[in-house]
DNA sequence: CCGAGATGTTTCGCGTGCGAAACATCTACC
DNA sequence: GGTAGATGTTTCGCACGCGAAACATCTCGG
């Protein structure tokens, strides 16, 4: 690896800033709307899935909102007491649990104007075509960098407890 | 605004699923490298902080991990309790509270490599300058979007509270 | 000097967020 | 058909993380 001049060290460093800054805008925003219908960011982001899509297990809740199960559980709990959404077991396999919104969690839901992240997107669509292009290309080479420094450097181990 | 073409808005999903990735990916990494040191996530960032700049007071500290009073109040109180830093009142200001790593915080910060965010930053490292510089220019028009939209989507009644 | 407001920290109550273990049910293989 | 392992969900214990209120101390104007 070449030696790293202390211009790039600072341009780095804004760039990283800047992803932060997307990051916990992105969240505070959800925060923010949320709170003007009295909900949670996680309650809102719930609520406006199962308005897109429809019924879900939890499990699928779950992969949807990048949370664990046993998190969802509780945000579920939370959204049930709430008259939110209620659970129904799946006549199929019984192991199942589908969350649907109530009509009072519908019509939450049809009052929120947008979903939070959809903010962060238009702001992308902002860009022209090619900076798109050009900003894929460049965060999915640092992704890919990540993922090898990762396997490197922190992975050792991680691999004997995968056996 | 011109209308959107869904291959821009798929590479808008891209571009958002890479920024969500590597965010999520610091974090992962992060409570990695602490699960080793028999610490947490934000543990971990306190001790190296500290290690890095020297005593801090608690809402300096706040500023550096992004967190407010109340929570790293928190953080600090289980880490007394670990032995790991020690509170000492300001004889000049006696509100304020500075924290110092014990001998045994110093001997573990110097234990652990490399701070987690390290990782990422060398990633970024790893690109060319040309497309460090690239990548700057288009996540501020970014993050400039982000706070015109705020600014108008969801500020209103920020600004009227702000009163 | 002294009291009102500013500032630094803590406390409180609540809602995530996680991993491990418990639990219910299902599936596959015998 | 019975059971061992897989899968879906919940429970538990813990550590953030926040905002509001309480508390201690400071500062500044009168």
């Amino acid at each position: 690896m070449p030696p790293i001049s202390p211009d790039i060290k600072q341009e780095v460093d804004q760039v990283f800033e800047a992803v932060v800054y997307l990051y916990t805008e992105s969240r505070r925003l959800t925060k923010e709307l949320a709170r003007r219908a009295q909900l949670t960011g996680p309650q809102l982001t719930v609520v406006k899935i199962l308005e897109t899509i429809g019924d879900l297990s939890l499990s699928e809740l779950s992969d949807k909102i990048r949370a664990q199960n046993s998190t969802v559980t509780g945000i579920i709990d939370r959204m049930e007491r709430e008259g939110l959404v209620q659970r129904l077991r799946s006549t199929e396999d019984r192991r199942v649990v589908h969350i649907r919104l109530t009509e009072k969690g519908a019509k939450l839901a049809s009052e929120i104007p947008v979903e939070p992240m959809e903010i962060f997107r238009s702001a992308l669509e902002s860009l022209s075509a090619q900076e798109i292009r050009d900003l894929m290309k460049i965060l999915s080479k640092v992704a890919k960098r990540v993922k090898q420094i990762v396997r490197r450097d922190v992975g050792e181990d991680a691999v004997a407890q995968a056996k």
